[in-house]
DNA sequence: CCGACCCTGACGCTGCGTCACGGTTT
DNA sequence: TAAACCGTGACGCAGCGTCAGGGTCG
């Protein structure tokens, strides 16, 4: 029997942590001496304990080893290996991504005293929106899609609204727009044209912000084309959404407005 | 001017980490109305907070943001960032050793049912050590090398001690042995034989503890002979140590002798 | 007067390191 | 009696999410 000092020195584990897995209960001592309260271990502990360090070395938390002690069955350890496997992976991807993301960053450094367009690496969520979609003659017209679905949707002038694009190559003219606005879940369609549907999520889009009229779109778009050639690691997968966070429901002055560009985007790697 | 719920919208930032960081000081609302409190934001503060969010996807930490904004000069950014991709690329080679490791344990979960020697891979620090080296005939004469270096390092009774066996390959006579006895600092030499020294870090080792009588050593080590099978991706790397946490100083019954072995390792991949 | 905002303050999460304070053993 | 153990309890760490309690705005 080794009080605790000992067994800390011989399994190179600090007492904090004795203490701590007995607290939860993955390590507890072979006996409390009644007299003082010590903790008492015997050598057949450091087994355990053993145990407990590979998992905690692969990287499981303290919950899940404590899981698979209560009751130690392979079958339920492998599977938990494996999950541990799937997640190590997950990290591995997320890393170098991160990795390719900073090599990106320097090379930009190099050529440009900073990136003109602040762009932004984000993940949509999915939504449920009352939409309404069509094609118009130009972008211009977009605006005439906005009042007819306002019809249906009046109530709902706080909740964030944005255009998807759905033509996944440039075009001036038979634009297909849908104009969407978001709700907090499923509805009734309410009207022939107006739909409700799911928009689904987007795992990585890159997203900048427009401020000052929408001729000002344009210029960002080009600078969002340089980004991407400086990127290579990504290209553009999906349908652009456009946000108008300031538009002419907010202000009188075009140069206020601010609109928020967002493409998704896709790893080459 | 947004007031701070707007400003969330907008930027897809929640309001609690709006507020996180102006109390880190790190985005600093543009002014704060002196009637109500309330936090207003203007949209050229969209940019700071775009710049706030770039480094934080590459992984900075809060405290160097703050470090970077507080003067904004290109070459301390590119520092940081090419610091950040070394830091990326340990943590990308952590990964995957712990997915190397893993693999491992699934396939030995196939074949057996449990490890029999339980193997742990730890760190092993830097210690200046008492030692006393020298060729003896075989393994049962290192307890005269105890004893004469005991005579040296009275008073070190509770001090840590181990063995190094410096022989790169198994040999069963004239065998290279070192003994050692942990001390805090740099001392003097108190003896001709026995020596000062510090023994180096060892990134990577295997260790594993043996129960009872020093015959069972041998079994162990076989053991672990069939672990590095199992285990290609690392290899022996330098001079084992044997620690005798409980030996014939402690107990009088070999059955009660545990002796931790550490090997070395080095990743061949 | 209500609901939607805003504020500050505080706990919760993980896995311990690191006191502080007090009892025990040698 | 001092040093070296042991015990419990509590704060600190990062980066927020998530109340609670109370003031404000429209």
């Amino acid at each position: 029997m080794f009080r605790i000092g000992e067994f800390s020195k011989i399994t190179q584990v600090s007492i904090r942590m004795l203490r701590y897995y007995d607290e939860q209960r993955i390590l507890i001592p072979a006996c409390i001496d009644e007299q003082n309260g010590y903790r008492m271990y015997t050598a057949e502990q450091i087994e355990q304990l053993n145990r407990v360090l590979i998992l905690k070395n692969l990287g499981l938390s303290v919950k899940e080893i404590k899981e698979l002690l209560i009751n130690w069955e392979p079958d339920r350890v492998r599977d938990m290996l494996e999950n541990q496997l799937v997640r190590t992976q997950k990290a591995i991807e997320q890393e170098q991504e991160r990795y390719r993301q900073i090599q990106g960053y320097l090379q930009d450094w190099d050529k440009q005293e900073e990136p003109q367009v602040q762009i932004v690496l984000k993940k949509i969520p999915a939504y449920y929106v009352l939409s309404l979609r069509r094609v118009m003659k130009n972008y211009y017209c977009e605006e005439e899609l906005w009042k007819e679905l306002m019809e249906t949707t009046s109530g709902l002038e706080g909740h964030m609204s944005f255009s998807v694009y759905h033509d996944l190559d440039y075009r001036e003219e038979n634009v297909d727009i849908e104009a969407c606005v978001v709700i907090d879940g499923q509805w009734e369609a309410k009207n022939g044209n107006v739909i409700c549907r799911q928009i689904e999520e987007v795992p990585v889009a890159a997203s900048f912000m427009i401020y000052g009229p929408y001729a000002n779109i344009s210029p960002a778009y080009r600078q969002f084309a340089y980004w991407l050639e400086q990127h290579p690691e990504y290209k553009m997968a999906g349908e652009n959404r456009q946000i108008c966070h300031v538009s002419m429901c907010h202000t009188e002055n075009p140069e206020e407005y601010i609109t928020e560009l967002q493409i998704p985007l896709e790893s080459t790697v």
